[in-house]
DNA sequence: ATTATTTTTGCACACGTTTGTATTTTGGAA
DNA sequence: TTCCAAAATACAAACGTGTGCAAAAATAAT
């Protein structure tokens, strides 16, 4: 391994300045066309490479953006990581991922190492564990842009992405309750979080206005997993309080009472409605079919990414207390 | 926003020069207690963030490593790069996590983003689409190291940790033959991959130990998604060329081949035997539960990493063609 | 009190790049 | 040839940090 060759180097071995060989590098005008091919020329065939850490210490250029999801190998999560990778690499930008665990403890320190990187700007989904949203006003302290896309800080005003909970939610109950089914229990996550809360909302709202009397929403605080799902479902059995439809903030815990209900003989929809958030791949082949609430996660990719593509390019290009809400969809399918 | 304090501000209003400040933040015993908490004290209620950017260019202390995967939303990688994330996060890395969408051409710019941001070490499981192993050539000439893992470019001499493809391939196959299959299929993908081509020589061994007749070994390039397996078994029926079983290399695509099966009233096992790579969220709820292979991701991630750590913080700290081979699982359940 | 020793701090430069300004070179017009 | 404007290049400083070395201050030894 030799030591990596640097515009000085190059300035030195063709006897001219180092800033001229920087302009030629960079095609500005002001360097004679000759010069500048020889150098180009001499650059690629001793293989230079920019040194970013120099070119972002000065304070110019900097093309690193920064993600921070709640858990990376979750479908949602995983499909947006995906997206925004994919949509970073063709406006040219490097994206590093981040995954908070769900723990505001890690977010807080991710947000630091964001911040002692000169991260150009960030999206962020933050974790359950999060109340306290000081690490995002230091973040705006060091006056680096933000986008929020899903779980959002809302006493922080950065632009947002969201999803329709409340309607979605809204519908997807009065769905139900046309179905006939009049005893609907909702699982959802921590109310704190504006996500769960929305749902939460909406399925009150819903079951409200139908005046039903059974209600039942379930939060949890744990990490939905199948053996969860489990769980939760054996315990509503146990308990006697057994509903005749559930909507799930979840597919892991959908999943998990999937499996309890074929072990206890019980039948979808027959016995038990059931609306999902969330794909999955297999749902194609699991039967019955769930009904499902889906996201639009390319479209929430996308939106975040051009907020933050704004902000980076002009702090002020842009509303900063800029909502946008997209539209998930209800897809009925074999579950009630 | 306000002007992001540094060290030479510290230095300025304690009236202090700033390489003490420099010391007193890292804690060099040769700067006085006293001032150390001086200087800490300042720094905390300031909100000084190190700027490693100038850290970095100055060439000491490097914390950034870089994980390419070709798809983060396939559950093997998803999986792998959520525990890598969180063993760089345990050992105080940062890790950047970039996407070839199995392209050759974007792994190549990748390792160039890579060595234009001085990334301190790569993990790495290549494109499919990589035959020419040139850009991981300058990698080591730039003296950056890098660990493969899975997918691996086997003339380029660095550390790699495998799967036992061929023998789990051959016990499979072996498996199927003495249940009595005597037509057996093996899907994978391109054979210049060493993962998939050793499956189809493990597959090719099983068969030829045993004499049987049937050999075929499907090879596609296209991407694995569950559409490709519905094309593929179709393919199979509409040529009369069907096969009693089926080893498949990827879980998407056998999501594809149960779709068929059951739309064609095909019986598994009965009809049709089927095991496959990889694991899928509802194994427990598809039926018949399908037969898998499994890869121990927590294994593969602990070891890469182990191995670029030793890499980064002594380059010749091990033999720098070190292969592990860590061991996959057959998982028999109910599809053959 | 003087010197020797240790502890503590200051100084200056380096890392690689960019950019405003000064200087030189070039080519053309007088 | 001489001079002028334009084009091309060189110079120097800056970004924030870390480190070897020199200088100074504090402490110990004589």
């Amino acid at each position: 391994m030799k030591k990596r060759i640097t515009i000085k180097d190059i300035a030195r071995e063709l006897s001219i300045h180092h800033s001229t060989v920087s302009r030629a590098l960079r095609n500005d005008p002001r360097v004679n066309g000759k010069t500048r091919d020889i150098v180009l020329a001499y650059a690629q065939e001793h293989e230079y490479q920019t040194n970013m850490n120099a070119v972002q210490l000065r304070g110019t250029g900097n093309n690193a953006i920064a993600l921070i999801v709640p858990n990376i190998n979750h479908s949602f999560f995983s499909d947006i990581v995906s997206k925004l990778t994919n949509l970073a690499y063709e406006k040219g930008y490097v994206i590093s991922v981040f995954q908070s665990n769900e723990k505001y403890l890690q977010e807080k320190e991710i947000i630091n190492t964001i911040i002692q990187h000169n991260f150009a700007g960030v999206i962020v989904s933050i974790a359950k564990d999060t109340v306290n949203s000081d690490h995002f006003r230091l973040l705006e302290k060091f006056g680096i842009p933000f986008v929020f896309f899903d779980r959002v800080c809302e006493d922080i005003n950065s632009p947002k992405v969201l999803v329709n909970n409340f309607d979605i939610t809204f519908s997807a109950t009065e769905h139900l309750i046309n179905k006939g089914y009049k005893r609907i229990a909702h699982i959802t996550g921590a109310t704190e979080i504006n996500v769960f809360r929305d749902r939460h909302r909406g399925y009150i709202a819903a079951i409200q206005k139908h005046e039903l009397e059974y209600i039942n929403p379930i939060v949890t605080t744990d990490e939905f997993t199948m053996d969860l799902g489990k769980k939760i479902f054996s315990d509503l059995v146990d308990s006697q309080n057994i509903p005749d439809a559930i909507i799930c903030s979840s597919i892991n815990l959908t999943m998990g009472i999937l499996f309890e209900t074929r072990k206890r003989g019980i039948n979808i929809p027959a016995d038990l409605g059931l609306i999902t958030f969330g794909n999955i791949l297999a749902s194609e082949i699991i039967q019955p079919q769930i009904s499902s609430i889906e996201q639009p996660e390319t479209e929430i990719a996308e939106l975040s990414f051009d907020l933050l593509e704004k902000l980076i390019s002009d702090k002020n290009s842009l509303n900063i207390n800029d909502i946008k809400v997209v539209k998930s969809q209800l897809v009925i399918r074999e579950s009630c």
